[in-house]
DNA sequence: ACTGTATGCTTGAGACTTCAAGCATCTTGG
DNA sequence: CCAAGATGCTTGAAGTCTCAAGCATACAGT
């Protein structure tokens, strides 16, 4: 007799899966380490807080609210509120109360902020570069970006900032 | 006249490496926070550990020498030892003088620590796949991981652990 | 055998993250 | 207007990770 499905039993990851989430354990591993040290030696800051001063000095004016920031670069709010006091203190971020909404924070690159960004950029996309993009064909970045990207949109539940779609 | 190329300035992303790069970093984030969040609820252990008592599993004897099983985990050996000891705490994990070499250790796993992750695996297979296999078409599996082993081969020097072969 | 160096692993301090709790302000429904 | 709940953000403590330093053992050359 074969085995009948057994509901408490998962399904278990067959061994393309394996290799693959593996391979991607392994890769995630190497590379945020590698990317830390990077940014460690030369800039003083881990890649998150890079990731930070990037939103920023995308964003209108270089400010963002905590929520916002924290949002984009999908972290919690305790943690960007330790990040930006660290980084407040290097005296690259300043926090400014918000006008609409007296519990409101912004979060300000300052001058010396962005210089530290302009100074890190070079020398973070060439780690970047050298690690995964020059490694892989037009192809392969394509489906890597779709990949990931389908992984992200599951983890985020649709709208979660639209509640009134849901 | 066209800009001459600048040997300071590196070579930035192109857009397509932008978005794969962002939604990959988003996907990192996410997961990491996901998983990290389901094993601590479930096991009261980070991801990383659970990975380390995956590889003991896996060996002859559930034994390994610590930098053996760091190297397999891609985790420094000091990362390592702070696991370890937090694991032995527990009785998860026990250490074992290795009889061939007097400095080295061997990381044992215990029964305790077998049946916690015997406990533990289910759900944490069944949160990897919806978390991502469920969303994955065949082809897409195996792009990701020939990608993801791409990276990984590239952040580890060929034969780093073969150093006769360079 | 002996010195110098390499290897295996650990340690403590400081940095970062998580978690639960907390304060202040805003908003909603009487 | 007011109470009750929701939202925005912060805080402190405990857990984890990094980094540099350290101890003990092994190995290589003389």
């Amino acid at each position: 007799m074969k085995t009948p499905p057994d509901a408490d039993e998962p399904r278990w990851l067959t061994e393309d899966e394996q290799r693959s989430w593996q391979a991607y354990v392994q890769a995630n591993m190497l590379l945020e380490d590698h990317l830390d040290r990077q940014l460690q030696r030369d800039a003083g800051m881990p890649h998150v807080y890079y990731g930070l001063l990037v939103k920023l000095s995308w964003a209108p004016r270089h400010r963002m609210r905590m929520t916002e920031l924290a949002e984009a670069a999908k972290i919690t709010r305790s943690r960007l509120s330790h990040a930006v006091a660290r980084m407040e203190k290097d005296g690259w971020v300043r926090r400014e109360d918000c006008p609409d909404d007296k519990r409101g924070q912004n979060a300000v690159l300052t001058d010396k902020g962005l210089k530290v960004l302009q100074d890190t950029a070079p020398g973070h996309v060439t780690a970047v570069r050298t690690a995964i993009f020059d490694r892989l064909t037009p192809e392969q970045v394509e489906q890597f970006g779709a990949v990931c990207q389908i992984i992200a949109d599951g983890l985020q539940p649709a709208g979660a900032d639209l509640p009134w779609l849901r």
